[in-house]
DNA sequence: CGACTAATTGATTTGCTTCAAATATCGTGG
DNA sequence: CCACGATATTTGAAGCAAATCAATTAGTCG
């Protein structure tokens, strides 16, 4: 998001920051408080996460180093949609709103770049929403982990999503249970697809998880 | 997304702005065609859609005069991530991509403007993401009502949808199938809260309707 | 009036959730 | 270092909402 700035104006940028630490399981900023602070990660994994009325839970999304979150909100003056929550140990850098709007002012560049995010972020998730409406679940945990895997490590048996993540939260990552999320991964276990152990997950075979995520992964 | 203008600014779009006729059903842009036009409806109403791999297809938003479509993805020079199709004959403003980033450029305002529209809709979707994942189908049928009912027009009976839609739209609209809908509105029709003809829907108690989106219809 | 598109309604199946209960893994303090 | 509580995961069985399949009825339009 801030590729294309220039010297200068990185230099205020980080000027106006304040950067803290963020320990795991921490909340950074809840669903319905006022956007007042935009937020980008700098180590570490937060998620973003909604709470129905019920109770249940969504994740939105996985936010790695280098990204931005809240800003979105904040910028346009609404409370925040969501939660926003460490899910290991992290670090990120923090600006009040006004600070950044006027650092929007000054060079538009910023705005463009944000705008841009926005947009980008848009496309994705019209994409995301026609997987969750018309796909079957196993389709939709195997895009899930393909995604994940994007920004993983690689080791000897293949991509491991380099995160703790649980079975719970990659239920409410892709609209299903617990339950179901389990059964699924014991299966792509057993048939060599991935090797997961608790709150770990190693994709082995990008080639066969693709074919499932695609179209049925019978053929 | 263009209230914040000036005289001079409007003008300007106005120039470049090409308007034409659309008659119902004809195909306005296609998923995969490269972004190069920015659109806004002036008349009549335009329906978003993606088609999935296996044919089925799920529609992402109507709009209506006044709105913008396309946009998003031709500013940032990406294809076009959906179709656009023209649900009744409608009539439609049409800027080239470069004109648009032409009238950015000299006024900062549309741009943030644009910024705007597209975070709004971020939100928006975020929102409706929680609603499909979460949700019954018939909770997320009656949000879909609401949601048409809100740019509707006023009758005897209560609110009408004020376009023609097919109880099949309907069922892409909420991610479910054609003969879920036809129940469920049969059912409402058969209830009062709601009367329904081939292809025109009339929202005849908003209130209880809104019961059934929020939690259980039941109390 | 046909021909076509839209909508209804019933019967059946199924993918997924729900509920229940056991087991595994981790951290931690005695 | 081991035992214990807390957190994660697995697995089974039963139920259900919604999809699918099949066949009929109702509007619309040329």
């Amino acid at each position: 998001m801030f590729s294309a700035l220039g010297d200068d104006e990185l230099r205020r940028l980080a000027e106006a920051a304040v950067v803290r630490r963020v320990p795991a399981a921490k909340v950074i900023f809840s669903q319905g408080d006022p956007g007042a602070t935009c937020h980008t990660l700098i180590e570490g994994r937060v998620k973003i996460l909604q709470t129905n009325p019920d109770g249940s839970q969504a994740v939105l999304r996985f936010i790695g180093p280098g990204e931005a979150y809240g800003t979105v909100a904040a910028l346009m003056g609404k409370p925040f949609p969501a939660d926003a929550v460490a899910v290991v140990d992290s670090v990120e850098a923090v600006w009040p709103v006004q600070a950044f709007r006027e650092l929007i002012r000054r060079s538009p560049e910023l705005g463009l770049s944000a705008g841009a995010t926005a947009g980008s972020r848009l496309l994705d998730l019209q994409q995301r929403m026609r997987e969750l409406t018309g796909e079957r679940v196993e389709q939709r945990i195997a895009r899930a982990l393909l995604r994940l895997a994007e920004d993983g490590r690689k080791s000897e048996q293949g991509v491991e999503v380099d995160f703790p993540i649980t079975r719970q939260e990659l239920a409410e990552l892709t609209g299903t249970t617990l339950f179901t999320v389990s059964r699924t991964l014991s299966a792509w276990n057993e048939a060599g697809l991935t090797a997961s152990r608790r709150r770990r997950i190693v994709v082995c075979d990008l080639h066969r998880l693709r074919s499932i995520a695609e179209g049925s992964g019978g053929d």
